[in-house]
DNA sequence: AAGGCCTGGAGAGGA
DNA sequence: TCCAGGCCTT
């Protein structure tokens, strides 16, 4: 069963007599050890797919493992020769399992099962109300404490009585504003879907125990990443009860940890030891990805951070290349010089530019790489972006959607009632919102209630009632109807198509015209493949979310559309370089990579109002470390010695994680650029390849 | 005063 | 890229 697998692997999926924390350093083989011990509990354990839970981060994340579990069960069966129902494995993100447990158990935490799920946009808006402000600084800023506050299950009565100065008070007031909106919305955020589901089995054993009973073993992937509420929501559902003992496997690598600013906490590795003190530690060391050299800079530079664990990762690949660091005038000078080394370095070893990837610690440190290999016509994908649900033409439908689902949904009511405008302004939303206040009911049900009338003009109400008439049919079909037809007429009805061609130029309006479409596609999809049809994939999974979709109507598919992504159009992989932060490039590997802008001030990053705590840089050590081990067999770091700000100049040092890679002293850096401006050496090298750089498009 | 255009500056990002 | 703030229009 665990052949192919080291000792440690191996140990660690066979390990069942308690729980389990699986260090497993970059490029170890975790994601081969969670799938591995799901296919131990079921073939050689007796368990049944549907007691057993692995929970992930990202969408991404999870639709690999099930593809990955797909593939490594195919063709096996039951112990009695049946198909094993692999699709009632839960492989899903923890806010996909939260969703489900909160919309199961609605009423015991105050909330209807149809209640809607508000992205960070949403909230945005609301704390904009609350605070009375556009300074899109100050919401952020007050956004993200919330969000740590909740995720660290601070309430605001605390915040409130805690607050150290001024603003923190003001954000904490702003804070407990927000969740009595959110609750009069019959709305949730992100961060409830797993803090109110703690909450709940904290407080309500007959439910804890009903969970711990539907999901029996749990593994954990990226155990580093999670956060206060995410460690009490596991120790609750899988840390055991009095009726039985702790089942999980917990997966992490605590020299990864790079999230702490989104509120993820080292504690929990600590925690799991103390509240576990049976807890088995397994650590793979072994890496499978990169050279010696490359292995030996990263153990270096992550050896000047305290460690929690000791651990160094190995591997019997060969020495390989010498890491290369090469300094630079300035920031044009290095896009430049890396495009070219790039380009020279892709000639010598035949490879493609898929093997490339180009890696930074700010966004905007892509923008000069992009025009640099645009302009040489050397294809590239730019990771992250915009999700495809976070564009306003997916949001106006979603918008429409929720308000069906949940007519008390505000946001949803305000978004959908004035896109596209139907002759309802600001003064008439203020009259009904004033309306609604006062008798303490949404804005839609104001809408239809006796009293309004009077506060409004015959022109003004008139259009409030088509629309509210018209939700309120649609919501009636949504429950029965199949998906499609409501779907279209839902589209009929509110002219979207006409209104982004009045609203926008001709192709703005095509491209999200066009998404629209992809999206009611996607969802039509989603609404009516039977069961039955599914039955024959060959993952036997049919959904990114570990949780059955399919056949559903408007109404219930409705409800996990926030959370979904749609990942399934297999994402095509054209042949070019990457460029992305370090943060998005955690869990993926390159044979050959570039690693930028390593200096002082970048990376580690550090801004003027702030003070360099010992934490914070070794977070950004880490941040260092995860971008050495991406690398497979080649490394290129780069730093400027200077950069332009405003229109001065400024000089910079280079990164002390250079320093700490202990590099042999390399012989004094040959000068490959001769005496040429950047764009002449370009020019010379495209001579050199005689193919003009092989075309194509970035 | 309000609105369009340009320039400069910038943690990171998923549910 | 995206956003803000300054400046130049109307």
């Amino acid at each position: 069963m665990t052949h192919g697998l080291n000792a440690a692997q191996s140990e660690a999926v066979r390990y069942l007599d308690g729980p389990c924390l699986v260090l497993a350093g970059a490029g170890s083989g975790k994601t081969r050890v969670i799938t591995q011990k799901i296919a131990h509990l079921i073939e050689d354990k007796g368990f049944e797919p549907r007691h057993i839970a692995a929970v992930t981060f990202t969408n991404k994340a999870a639709k690999e493992m099930q593809e990955r579990i797909g593939k490594l069960m195919e063709g096996k069966t039951t112990r009695e020769g049946k198909r094993l129902p692999l699709k009632q494995l839960t492989v899903c993100t923890f806010h996909s399992l939260g969703v489900q447990i909160l919309r199961m158990e609605a009423e015991h935490v105050g909330l209807k099962p149809q209640f809607s799920i508000m992205d960070s946009d949403d909230c945005f808006g609301l704390i904009q109300e609350q605070l009375g402000t556009t300074d899109k600084k100050l919401i952020r800023g007050v956004q993200s404490t919330i969000s740590l506050w909740k995720n660290g299950m601070v309430d605001p009565e605390t915040a409130i009585a805690q607050a150290a100065n001024a603003d923190e008070h003001q954000a904490a007031l702003v804070y407990r504003n927000y969740v009595a909106t959110l609750n009069a919305y019959q709305a949730v955020d992100f961060d409830d879907l797993i803090r109110l589901p703690a909450e709940l089995f904290a407080r309500n054993e007959t439910v804890q125990l009903k969970w711990q009973n539907r999901l029996r073993y749990f593994l954990v992937d990226e155990y580093q990443d999670t956060n206060a509420c995410q460690y009490q929501l596991l120790k609750l559902l899988a840390g055991g009860s009095h009726l039985r003992a702790p089942a999980f496997t917990a997966v992490g690598d605590d020299d990864q940890a790079i999230y702490g600013w989104r509120g993820a906490t080292l504690d929990n590795l600590r925690l799991l030891q103390t509240d576990f003190p049976d807890l088995k530690v397994v650590k793979l060391e072994q890496n499978y990805r990169s050279t010696v050299r490359i292995l030996e800079a990263a153990n270096a530079v992550i050896a000047n951070n305290p460690k929690l664990f000791d651990k160094k990762l190995w591997s019997e690949h060969g020495m390989g290349d010498p890491i290369a660091i090469n300094p630079m005038n300035d920031e044009e000078h290095e896009a430049e010089s890396v495009v070219f080394r790039l380009s020279a370095h892709k000639f010598e070893r035949r490879a493609q530019f898929r093997d490339y990837a180009i890696l930074y610690r700010g966004n905007h440190q892509a923008r000069l790489f992009e025009q640099i290999l645009r302009r040489e016509r050397i294809p590239y994908v730019l990771s992250g972006g915009q999700s495809f649900f976070d564009k306003a033409e997916i949001k106006d439908i979603c918008a429409y959607l929720r308000l069906i689902a949940n007519p008390d949904d505000d946001p949803a009511f305000i978004r959908a009632i004035t896109t596209p405008r139907r002759g309802i302004g600001n003064t008439t939303l203020e009259v009904l919102g004033t309306f609604a206040g006062q008798a303490k009911v949404s804005l839609f049900e104001a809408a239809m209630m006796g009293g309004i009338e009077a506060k409004l003009q015959p022109r003004q109400l008139e259009p409030l009632r088509v629309f509210c008439e018209s939700m309120v049919r649609l919501a009636d079909r949504a429950a029965k109807d199949p998906a499609t037809v409501v779907l279209d007429d839902l589209m009929e009805g509110i002219h979207y198509e006409a209104y982004l061609y009045d609203a926008f130029d001709e192709r703005q309006a095509q491209s999200r015209w066009t998404n629209t479409l992809e999206f009611l596609d996607w969802l039509k999809r989603k609404g009516t493949k039977p069961e039955a049809e599914a039955e024959g994939e060959a993952t036997g999974f049919d959904n990114a979310d570990g949780f059955g979709n399919e056949g559903k109507n408007l109404l219930e598919l409705t409800q996990t559309v926030a959370l979904m992504s749609m990942l399934e159009g297999r994402e095509e992989d054209p042949d070019a370089v990457r460029l992305s932060t370090l943060h998005a490039s955690k869990g993926l590997e390159y044979p050959h990579v570039f690693l930028v802008g390593v200096e002082e001030g970048i990376l580690p990053h550090c801004r003027e109002d702030e003070d360099m705590g010992d934490e914070k840089i070794e977070e950004e050590r880490r941040l260092m470390y995860v971008g050495i081990t991406r690398a497979q067999r080649s490394l290129h770091i780069s730093w400027c010695k200077k950069r332009k700000r405003a229109r001065e100049t400024y000089s910079c040092e280079p990164s002390r994680f250079i320093g700490e890679m202990k590099l042999e002293e390399a012989p004094a850096p040959k000068d490959d650029m001769p005496a040429m401006s950047p764009k002449d050496r370009l020019g010379a090298l495209k001579a050199l390849l005689g193919n003009g750089g092989k075309a194509a498009q970035g």
